[in-house]
RNA sequence: GGCCCUGUAGCUCAAUUGGUUAGAGCGCCGGACUGUCGAUCCGGAGGUUGCGGGUUCAAGUCCCGUCGGGGUCGCCA
């Protein structure tokens, strides 16, 4: 070991002790005289102290040392003198007296100073990702991660569960997100395709009698990217058998207070509150509802219907909806300029409007507030229990559109308005999803979870009758605003496997040949099975209070799915391609 | 694929809205300094304003294209 103790590990109770310690250069102090340095490593800091009397040769060099060299000094700690504690460091009380230095490596004036005042823009941070991650919040997220990764570990051993790997070379299957392929060498034209979710293994892992599987697994989907989701990333993956859905739920209840203990020392309110999929949407505009605050959305149809505002009246005689929101206290931090701006942006949700109204002195108070009679006013604010103050924002569209539009509204007016403190863990669970949606697009019913979710028995004879009705056992975890966790109750009758195959316009044939293998299984005695996946990298991001995925993962992707650091993906030697049997076909140069 | 934001010194930003030689802080280089701790003081270097084209007497600023980064809608069983 080239060191004895690391810098942030060192306290007065060391005083008087002969160490070593290394690290990376933060700042250096030359007075000409005496040189102070502080030295770095992922514990914390420490003060090195190179006098010319005591070591003439280390103090010489000492002179040359520059931001982010690496280097070893052996010395003495000594409790600083009366008046120069420093209060800002962990180590503020002592320091070090160099005996002898060792410049182990140089550095080269870095990019950026990765403990500097000014935050480097993010796509230098990547493509010096080494030197960003010396940012100690940059670390605090990786120690955060690996404890994450720990309990979660621990939980599962001490409830009896088995962590099994599955394969990263899997099958293309069709449904779901688009595959990162993988060319076969020895099967010309052929390819494997990296998982999106180890879902089918994990299945067939209770085919196999496993019984309790979980798995921290990385996972693939080439979709386009957000700020909470990169092309591959890591679930926390989980499959009972003998069980049912209220059992997975208790489970994965043990499994966030367990988390919340071990990483905050805070207990969690358990069992998490449940929040039906119709509830959800009705009374926030989602299925993944924010409920670190209220702000519901308000059904105004009956008052809209009566009212003088074609806009209002003509959206619920075609069938539409016409809901609320009341932000309180707003109405003067909303400048008309301000709402023109949310108008818009309600339009990427698309809203063609988006009404506002100040309630001033009892009244509303707004461009439109014309078109309703005192009675229609008093019975707006009545149902939005608006008080002076209050600024009242409506949509009146298809329903969906005034959920969608309202939802995102809710969202930002809450987070601009402050309305939570950014560390509160709000986790709950939405329940009872539909099983089916029609697709426009592609003229089809289609699962709205995926094709192996079992539905809830008393809508199993449904699929003629009225689909859309059918609900799933299905559930995900919500946290913040944010899916944190999905799951369901899975199929293990090839019947009624091979009928939602059927239902979704997969074919018994083509059945056959993409998931084969899962139908045959279940031939073959599959228990009865239920399982979720927890993201693991936006718990991540949600016990750091953090809102960018980047953060919390070592050596994340751009929105182009680029490493910036390796310049991944790249072009490729054209006897690679041959062995492949693969030739490209590129869009022609301009 | 659509929409929006963004790119100026190594880094973070500015440039009076089209007008002299593109500035500042930090960093970097040199010098001074024996208790600093975001050290201080003195001096210095550093720019094809992402790239290409256009408009104009004049472009960092306006227009078109392109590349990179970010946000978002679609997409993400």
């Amino acid at each position: 070991m080239l060191r004895t103790h690391t810098c942030g590990e060192l306290t007065k109770d060391h005083a008087g002790q002969d160490v070593s310690v290394c690290g990376w250069v933060d700042s250096y102090r030359d007075h000409g005289g005496l040189v102070f340095i502080d030295l770095r490593d992922r514990y914390g800091l420490i003060q090195i102290v190179f006098d010319p009397n005591e070591c003439p040769d280390a103090h010489k060099v000492a002179g040359t040392l520059r931001s982010e060299d690496v280097i070893r000094v052996d010395g003495h700690v000594k409790l600083r003198g009366e008046g120069l504690v420093n209060p800002n460091i962990a180590t503020g009380e002592i320091e070090i007296r160099t005996h002898v230095l060792t410049v182990l490596n140089k550095s080269k004036t870095p990019p950026f100073e990765p403990t500097g005042e000014n935050m480097p823009n993010e796509e230098l941070r990547l493509k010096y990702r080494y030197v960003d991650l010396r940012r100690p919040q940059l670390q605090e997220a990786m120690i955060l991660r690996h404890k994450l990764c720990k309990a979660t570990r621990d939980y599962f051993d001490q409830n009896g569960f088995l962590e099994v790997e599955t394969p990263m070379l899997g099958k293309s299957t069709p449904e779901g997100a688009r595959d990162y392929l993988v060319p076969s060498r020895v099967h010309p034209g052929s390819f494997y395709a990296l998982p999106q979710s180890p879902q089918l293994y994990k299945q067939l892992l209770m085919v196999g009698g496993l019984d309790r599987y979980f798995q921290i697994a990385r996972c693939f989907r080439d979709e386009d990217l957000r700020a909470d989701r990169q092309p591959e990333f890591t679930q926390i993956d989980v499959e009972m058998s003998f069980v049912e859905q209220e059992d997975i739920l208790t489970t994965i209840d043990g499994l966030i207070g367990h988390l919340v203990r071990e990483i905050r020392g805070e207990e969690i309110q358990l069992p998490l509150p449940r929040l039906t999929y119709a509830d959800a949407m009705e009374r926030f505009g989602s299925d993944k509802p924010d409920m670190r605050f209220g702000m519901e959305l308000i059904d105004c149809g009956e008052i809209a219907a009566a009212c003088g505002f074609g806009v209002f009246s003509k959206t619920i005689e075609n069938g539409g909806r016409v809901r609320g929101i009341n932000a309180k206290g707003a109405a003067e931090k909303y400048s008309r300029k301000m709402i023109d701006e949310l108008t818009a942006w309600v339009g990427d949700y698309g809203a063609k409007g988006l009404a506002f109204f100040r309630v001033k002195e009892g009244k509303l108070d707004s461009p439109i507030a014309k078109f309703f009679s005192d009675e229609h006013q008093q019975a707006i604010i009545d149902k939005l229990g608006g008080e002076n103050g209050d600024l009242l924002f409506f949509v009146a569209d298809k329903g969906s559109v005034t959920s969608a539009a309202l939802g995102a509204l809710r969202n930002r007016l809450a987070k601009e308005l402050k309305l939570y403190d950014p560390r509160t863990l709000n986790v709950l669970w939405v329940v009872e999803f539909p099983l089916y949606s029609w697709s426009e697009e592609d003229n089809r019913w289609q699962a709205e979870h995926h094709p192996f979710c079992y539905p809830n028995a008393a809508d199993l004879d449904k699929f003629d009758t009225d689909p859309g009705s059918m609900r799933a056992q299905s559930y995900d975890l919500v946290c913040n605003g944010y899916e944190a966790a999905s799951g369901s109750v899975r199929v293990h009758d090839p019947a009624v496997q091979q009928k939602i195959f059927d239902f979704i316009g997969i074919k018994e044939e083509e059945a056959e040949e993409r998931f084969g293998f899962l139908l045959n299984a279940l031939r073959y005695g599959a228990p009865p099975h239920a399982g979720i996946a927890l993201g693991l990298d936006r718990w991540v991001m949600m016990f750091l209070a953090n809102d960018n995925i980047r953060d919390v993962i070592a050596f994340p992707k751009t929105q182009k799915a680029a490493d910036q650091m390796t310049e991944a993906p790249s072009r490729v030697d054209t006897h690679q391609l041959r062995d492949l049997h693969i030739k490209t076909d590129l869009p022609t140069e301009a």
